[in-house]
RNA sequence: CGCGGGGUAGAGCAGCCAGGUAGCUCGUCGGGCUCAUAACCCGGAGGUCGCAAGUUCGAAUCUUGCCCCCGCAA
């Protein structure tokens, strides 16, 4: 069973590691999105999937538009392909290539969060868990019927970095089983019912007057990017962690209500307040949040404002 | 030449504009108080002020060049 594997950022690659293990030379092709510019200076950067691929010694395809360019996939000879956030849409011509399927790691419970976002997204929305999804790619986003999944809890210490890295490593373990299960032609696909697509993240501003529980799920979602950030006098903030605490004090959201190295940086919210632990102000490196105290440029009764 | 912030003790910062004995918060070490403490009080150690050159009697501070870090935008 000749497989191609088709995929981009830091959590395609455990998937392609363990595929590699499980199947070795079997895995014929890594395909992979172009070298982009990434950076302040803009040099093109290869993707972390195609320097995984390359020091496994694979051929790598970086098609800018893989519809376009069938003629090299075609080549391979690969009986099916597995996709893991590739990032480019296939066209039925590129499905038809191969005999045993295409089949995609998406990494929600299907058929929630299709698209673009799944990870930053449940956890935004406070969800209490989500998982890894198996199907078989039809032109629908997402919409395929489905072949396994696997659940995990949502903590409250995770971010979107550590539940990323949870999910792609469930991905990988997925992977393998649903590739045993394929070549063995043992498997029955379920349908998926009603679900929703959601978009890309991006930066937020912080919204204080929302619950403490919105405004911590937001900084977690966005973490360790875009960033859920706001201003307090002429600072801006990058917010990497904060949870959730009781807070009693009546005063307007967006107070500084706990402002010294013990406490952190306290935040009264619409109901509770946030306890910010892990931040980065704007031209600086990211930082606890005891040590940002220390600088004394944020004190106990200064509120964040919002421009717009 | 995309816009911008920054490099001062182990950490986070002030001082720079109007050159003249190195400061704050925290950590650390020692001592004290206390039944006790991450609390409080006293004391100490610790810095080539990113690098180089220049101006000056004198440069963290002014001028020039270079290195490094970071935020936005792509």
């Amino acid at each position: 069973m000749k497989i191609v594997f088709a995929g981009t950022p830091d959590f395609a690659v455990p998937p392609l590691q363990a595929i590699y293990k499980a199947y070795g030379s079997d895995l014929v092709a890594v395909v992979t999105q172009p070298d982009r510019p990434q950076g302040r200076r803009g040099i093109l950067t290869p993707s972390p999937v195609k320097e995984e691929a390359l020091s496994l010694g694979l051929p790598v395809l970086q098609p800018e538009r893989l519809r376009s360019d069938r003629d090299a996939l075609a080549r391979c000879g690969a009986d099916l392909m597995v996709t893991c956030a590739y990032g480019q849409i296939l066209t039925q011509e590129i499905l038809d290539l191969f005999p045993m399927g295409v089949w995609n790691l998406h990494a929600s419970l299907l058929p929630a969060y299709r698209g673009a976002a799944p990870i930053p997204r449940a956890l935004i929305d406070g969800c209490r868990e989500t998982g890894v999804t198996v199907m078989k790619t039809e032109l629908g986003l997402d919409t395929g019927d489905m072949l396994l999944s696997a659940k995990t809890p949502i903590y409250d210490s995770d971010d979107c970095g550590t539940l990323e890295e949870r999910l792609s490593r469930l991905s990988a373990e997925l992977a393998v089983e649903a590739l045993a299960m394929i070549g063995e032609g043992n498997f029955s696909l379920r349908k998926q019912g009603e679900g929703f697509v959601c978009k890309k993240v991006q930066r937020t501003e912080v919204d204080f007057a929302k619950s403490a529980r919105e405004v911590s799920c937001l900084i977690r979602g966005l973490s360790p990017a875009p960033f859920a950030y706001a201003r307090i006098g002429a600072l801006t903030l990058n917010f990497w962690f904060a949870e959730e605490v009781p807070c009693e004090a009546d005063v307007p959201a967006g107070t500084v209500v706990g402002a010294s190295p013990k406490e952190g940086l306290v935040v009264k919210c619409g109901t509770g307040a946030v306890c910010v632990t892990e931040l980065q102000p704007a031209g600086g490196r990211r930082m606890s949040a005891r040590d940002f105290l220390n600088g004394g440029k944020v004190r106990e009764g200064m509120r964040f404002e919002r421009l717009s």
